[in-house]
DNA sequence: TTGTAAGCGTTATCAT
DNA sequence: ATGATAACGCTTACAA
């Protein structure tokens, strides 16, 4: 171990193993040629010296990047807080590391998806995943990222993406219900802006329509506090409900614990049930539909960093979980 | 807005504003000399181009790095799966983005502190963040990094540090405990190699013996499965206890878990405390200290950012949250 | 106050 | 197969 050594530059390696610059970097990059005899002589030099190659030069003569941006379409800089994203931004932190990219993450106003322009017209950006896509973000997508971009949710022609079968998830439940014996099934809803939240609506309406049944839709935003007052809302609007799908845990345990502060016994009287299966939901034995986040984010930014010709969309499937409350 | 315009570079704004590269490097970085008119030109043809500095090559030239890097010291690559490290992943990533600094985390095998020098070696790091710390990992911070690294928990006189006054916050627990009448409090304690853990330990030995009380230590490892055990452990060796202090919520709430199991009424027969206040514990009416895990990550992450002269150590307030299971 | 010019560490295009 | 040499975009003495 050499002490208060400077940190070793290619020229040095370079100069220990007797060659050009431009040798050693063809050997170090595994890129053109180089004599078995050349290989070897810097190779060892270069883990002799302890050579780590500078991040920046080279993405500055590559023009490559060096971090990969999480960007997240909201309509507050709020979104930023929450649990989905630390684990979808810690994981492709995960991912990045052993390729030397760092990440950063960014709110994108729903109103303005143009500001994801501005955030990826920075050179050092050398990838893209998008969190809460909307068909607007996808169209905003600067061309020197295409290639370079995967979407969490919905994708396009141009940008791959990595989704979960919320359709699918959400029919699951429904009828999960039904087969309980559950007629007067109530929703409440997501943004509607989201794809997500609009494919698991159009299931529960799907499958209630089929089964001549009465859809009975609020609008909610994700929240518990929106399950609070969505639970009253649905009460009121529909005495007779004897099952309500929230959009998400948080919902469905907003709205459980609002019906049994009204004295409304849970699953007795109506029904609750989740999507997403959050630490929470097995505690307070919330029946839900269970995703795999961290492998889901970890496939997203995969894609962008090896960036092979990938299928359109990768589906994750949704898996239901039963439990108490529904 | 122009369509396919190529990056706008220094070169460009200084062109657009009739001045000359170092002028327009001068007013866009803020340092030096340039008078209003230049200011004004200048600033005005960057935004109109849109221009944004390219990252990599600023970083080049300053030898200053392009990401930080969250090191995390633990036994197994398990603990990078965890919510709590997600926060402070993702808060950096926050905290950093505005810098043009993206992050990296990676995992410091705890019986080979070295490895964090293999990692901290690469000139594209520009901070570090220590998290979990030990002594020995304070001890192989490059001096390169110094003054360009924060940790959360220990710090020594060369890195900074922000922690958590986790013996004032196990003493209101065991003070509260003891308020309530227990005299037969037992601790699930943490693993020995971490501080903060250690910290608590001492707390609650401090007061114990002080009060004349016996110390029960059971050893765990922050999970809700050695909670479980350990409940089981407790009671075997000591029938008559009254109180279980854990030393975060997982482990409290698998105590609570387990004593139900068998039969044991929390709080009534055995009062049990948790730490950290994770969202599930106000939902199972946890009793526990709060502690502001996004502040923390977002302080730790300023230091190194601003690295202005941090004093050695900030300590955050924990914060006894009283519910119903103790 | 402003401009000129010399790098920062790599890669890539050429001749050789 | 190898080695000059010219970029890449920016900062910063230093000169004017």
């Amino acid at each position: 171990m050499t002490t208060a050594r400077r940190h070793a530059t290619l020229e040095d390696v370079a100069r220990a193993a007797g060659v050009s610059r431009s040798t050693a970097s063809r050997v170090l990059a595994e890129s053109g040629f180089a004599s078995p005899i050349a290989r070897e002589r810097v190779r060892d030099a270069a883990d002799r010296l302890g050579y780590v190659p500078n991040a920046a030069a080279r993405a500055l003569v590559r023009g490559a990047g060096v971090r990969l941006l999480v960007a997240v379409a909201g309509t507050s800089p709020g979104v930023l807080d929450d649990s989905y994203l630390d684990q979808v931004v810690s994981t492709t932190a995960q991912v990045c590391a052993p390729y030397g990219l760092g990440v950063t993450v960014a709110w994108v106003p729903l109103d303005q998806p143009g500001q994801l322009a501005r955030l990826a017209d920075d050179r050092a950006v050398a990838g893209l995943v998008l969190v809460n896509t909307t068909e607007a973000l996808l169209d905003v997508v600067p061309r020197r990222l295409h290639g370079r971009t995967a979407s969490i949710g919905i994708g396009s022609t141009a940008v791959p993406s990595v989704d979960i079968d919320n359709g699918g998830g959400t029919s699951a439940i429904v009828r999960h219900l039904y087969a309980a014996g559950r007629r007067r099934i109530a929703m409440v809803t997501g943004p509607a802006w989201l794809a997500c939240s609009r494919r698991s609506v159009e299931a529960y309406r799907g499958l209630l329509r089929e089964a001549g049944l009465p859809v009975r839709e609020v609008a909610g935003d994700f929240s518990a506090a929106r399950g609070r007052s969505a639970a009253r809302e649905v009460l009121h609007r529909w005495p007779d409900t004897d099952a309500i799908v929230g959009i998400s845990d948080a919902t469905a345990l907003g709205v459980i614990d609002q019906l049994r502060a009204d004295g409304v016994r849970v699953p007795a009287d109506v029904a609750v049930t989740g999507f997403d299966d959050i630490p929470l939901a097995s505690v307070t034995a919330l029946t839900t539909a269970s995703h795999p986040v961290r492998r889901i984010a970890a496939a997203a930014a995969t894609m962008v960093l090896e960036q092979r010709p990938a299928p359109p969309t990768t589906m994750f499937p949704s898996s239901l979980v039963l439990r108490e409350s529904a």
